[in-house]
DNA sequence: CACAAAATTATTAAGCAATTATAAAGATTT
DNA sequence: AAATCTTTATAATTGCTTAATAATTTTGTG
């Protein structure tokens, strides 16, 4: 689950969206879908992506204006997609930072081509990373990298889908996610109509983590939307 | 004969290998050329070699890939060589376990000079590391050069695809392998479709280590993942 | 404000599917 | 012949989801 690389969509029409990730989650990555520019900019920055595929024609934050921002705090590959019209040609000498310019209408296996492609590269430049370990004032410790927990210097052992939920929660310190975020974020997938998968599943973590809802240390929970994750890095 | 310092070039342009082959070979070496990526790694597994000179644009298998392929199993230097291109300020600055990097075109003397000055600082290592054994602080003993295994003292008895595997999972701790990436690094070949060649020599590791898989003290599984070595390095 | 009703979350347990562990029988190699 | 490796079959385990129930918080009403 983990090692699945994440590609963050950034397009306004929910059919392409849905055809694009349905088809790039089949070949294995781990996709979230953001309807606006603005929308997106915030999973960018609740999450950590390793490509971002953004449509230019986008409500509420342009993509011109999201590719700019994105690039601004990292380096990862943006492929940008665009209706193909007259200013085909400016906008593909723009420098927005963006690694590749795709037009629609395009077919699936060149767009997974590129992306692979860019991937590949990106792997590359990354390898410089030093190892990502965040510890947290309430004696929680998560090496990111390796997938390690430990609470209080002791290794916890946690499921795949707890370390994914933990892990986006631990990202994003006091930041509230719904129970519909959570399970959108995770399962990748839509709509968790009714469906107590989150909540059960919290209650895995908290037990492993030896927390308690009540009197959280870890994870708190958000009356009537959800929850978050208390603590702040050390340093 | 046996003296002579091992190279392995990994160049796709056969004129440019010939020549450094030559010359190399002038200078008393004992060069092995490949011709892809793939190729330079069977080379590599096949024999021991003291340097590795790799170009990074390679079909098959990337040189990127070869670099941290190498790195995982080995600690001989390696020099990465790239065409001059826009992107070189990136590439040299990234840690792929490289030791040096070259550009083409370069000159035969300073290839040689650089080659030298790392094998030189290589043999010294070696020689103060003299016999490289590695304790862990779960009471594994591990003597690479000489292929000994201790568990709490005691010599374990291990087969040639066990040591192998214990050796990769135990040169890189807390490294979560894919049982995929496990029988492709030992087995020497790819994809493992559904057999369970890894899962049964990793229960005959775990039974002469005296490990259990649910109380793992060496070497653990990740679900639906692979296996980890846990144990960090004394000292 | 008290108190019940409604809504939400917590907890527990069971069932299922997928994965891993184990054992033992064939191949293969040495 | 003996050791090692691979395959095969079966057992055991794990993790995920669902469902049912308990506990908690909020809301509504007199």
């Amino acid at each position: 689950m983990g090692n699945k690389e994440k590609i963050l969509i950034v397009e306004d029409d929910a059919s392409i969206a849905r055809i694009v990730c349905d088809h790039l989650r089949k070949e294995g990555y781990f996709v979230t879908w953001a309807s606006t520019g603005k929308e997106g900019w915030e999973d960018f920055k609740t999450d950590t992506y390793d490509l971002a595929l953004v449509d230019i024609m986008l409500p509420e934050m342009d993509g011109f204006t999201l590719c700019k921002t994105i690039r601004l705090e990292s380096d990862i590959p943006i492929l940008i997609v665009s209706a193909k019209t007259e200013s085909d040609s400016k906008i593909s000498g723009l420098d927005l930072g963006a690694d590749d310019y795709i037009t629609k209408p395009f077919r699936l296996d060149e767009l997974t081509a590129r992306i692979s492609s860019h991937l590949r590269r990106y792997r590359r430049y990354m390898q410089t990373d030093e190892a990502k370990i965040h510890e947290y004032n309430n004696g929680l410790k998560i090496d990111f990298d390796n997938e390690l927990v430990y609470v209080n210097g002791e290794t916890v052992q946690l499921t795949a889908k707890e370390l994914e939920l933990l892990f986006l929660l631990a990202k994003n310190p006091y930041q509230t996610f719904s129970k519909s975020e959570l399970y959108e974020h995770v399962w990748q997938q839509e709509d968790l109509n009714g469906n107590n998968t989150v909540t059960v599943h919290v209650k895995g973590l908290r037990t492993k983590l030896k927390d308690d809802a009540k009197t959280a240390k870890y994870i708190q929970t958000v009356w009537g939307v959800g929850y978050r994750f208390i603590g702040e890095m050390k340093q």
